[in-house]
DNA sequence: CATAATGATACTGTTATGGTATCTTTACAA
DNA sequence: TTGTAAAGATACCATAACAGTATCATTATG
C-alpha cells in the first residue's frame, strides 16, 4: 500500500518549486529539468492542478504556471484527495456488509479512528510547512 | 488505497470463528457455509494461516483446523504482514531517491510517523480484543 | 504568422488484487 | 484395503489502479 502515489509526490515536488523560485511563470521545461520527471505525466499534473485552483496556467509563449493559492492553504491532504480520490483505509471490506459479524464492527472502529487520525495529520501539513527550513 | 485487504480480511473472520466455534478441529467446509466466502480463496488464506504458525492443520477425513496461536497473541498487524507484506505509506516515493529536496524529507519524517503509529496501533489489536463484546 | 507554450484525450505496460481450477497427498472408516 | 473426505501445492485468469506515452488542438506572443 501506498499512501501518496506517484502524481500527488510530483505535485508536491512541483508546487514547492514553484514556491521557492518566485518568480512569475515556471513552464514545463524548466520543472522537467530541475526536478527529472517525465515530462508528458508532469503535464496531466499541472493540468489538474490547474483545473482544481491550485495553480493558474498561462498558455501561449512564454506561458507557464502560477500559484493560484497561498502555499500555507495548499494542504497535502487535498493534493491527495485530488490525485487518488478521499482516503478510505478499508474500501471493499465493510463496503455492503453491514457488520455480518460483531467482531468486524470492533475492528472496523479501531481503523476508523486511525483513518481519522491520518487525515486530519494530512490535513494540517501544507506546502509552506514542508519549506519551513529551521527544524 | 486499502488499509485490509480481503485475503486479512477472509482470514480475521475465519480466526473468529474457529475461536467462538470451541470445536477442536474446524473444516473448509463449515467456514464457506458459516461466513459465506469464496471456497478456493478461503483455503489459500488457511494454509498460508497454517504455514505461518497461526493455524494448525489435519489432513484426511474429519480433517480440519486449530488454532496454534492464542487469540491474545494473534495480532492484526501480523496477519496484514503475512498477507499484504510489511505496511509501507511510502513504497516508491523516497525508495531510491534518498532525499532530492529538503521538503521531501519533512515529508518522509511526517509520513513515517503517521506510518509508525498505525502500525503500533495494529499490532495491539489482538483477535481476542475483536471478540470482547462488552465494550 | 511561426512558434512555444498549455489543454484535452486516447492509448499502453506493469503490478496488485481477488479469485478459479486442478491435481496430489493424507488419514479415517467401512 | 480401499473409497472418500479432508487439506497441500500450484498454475492459471480477470479486473483495476498505477505510471507513463503519444498526439492533436488551442492560444498567446514576438
Amino acid at each position: 500500500m501506498n499512501l501518496i502515489t506517484k502524481n500527488t509526490d510530483y505535485a508536491i515536488r512541483a508546487l514547492c518549486y514553484i514556491v521557492k523560485s518566485n518568480k512569475d511563470k515556471v513552464s514545463v521545461k524548466e520543472l522537467v529539468e530541475s526536478l527529472k520527471m517525465p515530462r508528458p505525466f508532469l503535464r496531466k499534473v499541472l493540468q489538474e492542478l490547474n483545473k482544481k485552483g491550485i495553480l493558474r496556467s498561462y498558455k501561449g509563449k512564454n506561458g507557464g504556471f502560477v500559484l493560484a493559492t497561498r502555499p500555507e492553504k495548499i494542504y497535502i491532504g487535498k493534493l491527495i484527495e485530488i490525485f487518488q480520490g478521499p482516503i478510505k483505509f478499508q474500501e471493499h471490506t465493510f463496503k455492503k456488509e453491514i457488520c455480518p459479524e460483531i467482531e468486524s464492527c470492533v475492528l472496523k472502529k479501531k481503523i476508523d479512528a486511525m483513518e481519522k487520525y491520518t487525515i486530519s495529520r494530512l490535513n494540517s501539513l501544507s506546502i509552506a510547512s514542508l519549506l519551513k527550513t529551521g527544524k
